[in-house]
DNA sequence: ATAATACCTGAACTTAACTTTAGGTCAAGG
DNA sequence: CCTTGACCTAAAGTTAAGTTCAGGTATTAT
């Protein structure tokens, strides 16, 4: 068993952030004595699932639900399951838009170097955009498609 | 030359978007035609790029500043370098914590997977964290490291 | 005994990035 | 002529996810 203090370190939050969690019912069912929050191994877990479904981009009203989904037991077996379901696809979407921005950030990257070298941008204008090298053209390509 | 309505049509951006950048200043020396903002080549090249940053994770300040380097001229080449250098070093990153995200969720898949098949998580908190099948141990283990 | 810590609450505040509202200009079509 | 549609502005409103504040309790160290 956890004070807010020591899971707030364990986890790198904000005591605020923990009690504004609770307060939106992130942790249902958790413990207190007199008054204070007992964080069990279950309230850690949670909080590992929180931040996982925070960062799918899923948004704290829609965690909550899913943690009454568990309190309800095996019945919700798979309103959780899809859930996951559905946050694995946005997030491999969004590995695919995130590469894409990779890929302008590298084209970008390169696109300056070639300027100082060159201190103007005067050639890369000729270059843009069908007579880039190869490597680079892949990445502007990507970038604009 | 485009109108505001043309661009929001061709990047699917609200109109009021576009007006909200260009008062923030992302359009430095955007052309108007009696009041009229007149999107040039060079305004939707910088709305790629705006994208492109914002998706980064830079704020629009910090994009204004961009853009006003790039008015500057050859001088700013050097800043503007290190700009997208240090943007794609945090997009790296970013992509190496939704990989962690994404094992995490595929782990979860399976577990409600099983839990379904066996219709009670017994089996399950038996085999966590050291009985599981190896593929399933690597999605763990990443997510949880 | 008192002072420092760590905990608690409810309510107000913050922030970024928009969005909405209210009111206005201007050109083209019926 | 007048109405429709696309544009304009300034200012107020919205939203999510916290954070801060003011005031209070309970345990521990000196």
């Amino acid at each position: 068993m956890y004070t807010i203090g020591q899971v707030s370190e364990m986890f790198s939050l904000p005591i605020s952030t923990l009690r504004y969690y609770d307060k939106e019912g992130l942790f249902p069912g958790m413990e207190r004595q007199s008054g204070i929050r007992k964080f069990s191994e279950r309230e850690l877990e949670a909080l590992r699932v929180i931040e996982c479904l925070k960062k799918s981009g899923l948004e704290i009203k829609e965690i909550k639900q899913f943690m009454e989904w568990c309190i309800e037991g095996a019945s919700t077996y798979s309103e959780r399951k899809k859930l996951f379901e559905a946050r694995r696809k946005a997030v491999e979407e969004e590995m695919l838009r995130l590469q894409k921005t990779l890929d302008m950030l590298k084209f970008k990257c390169w696109y300056y170097d070639t300027a100082m070298q060159d201190g103007s941008e005067g050639r890369l204008s000729k270059m843009i955009p069908d007579n880039l090298p190869p490597e680079i053209k892949k990445l502007y390509d990507n970038a604009h498609s």
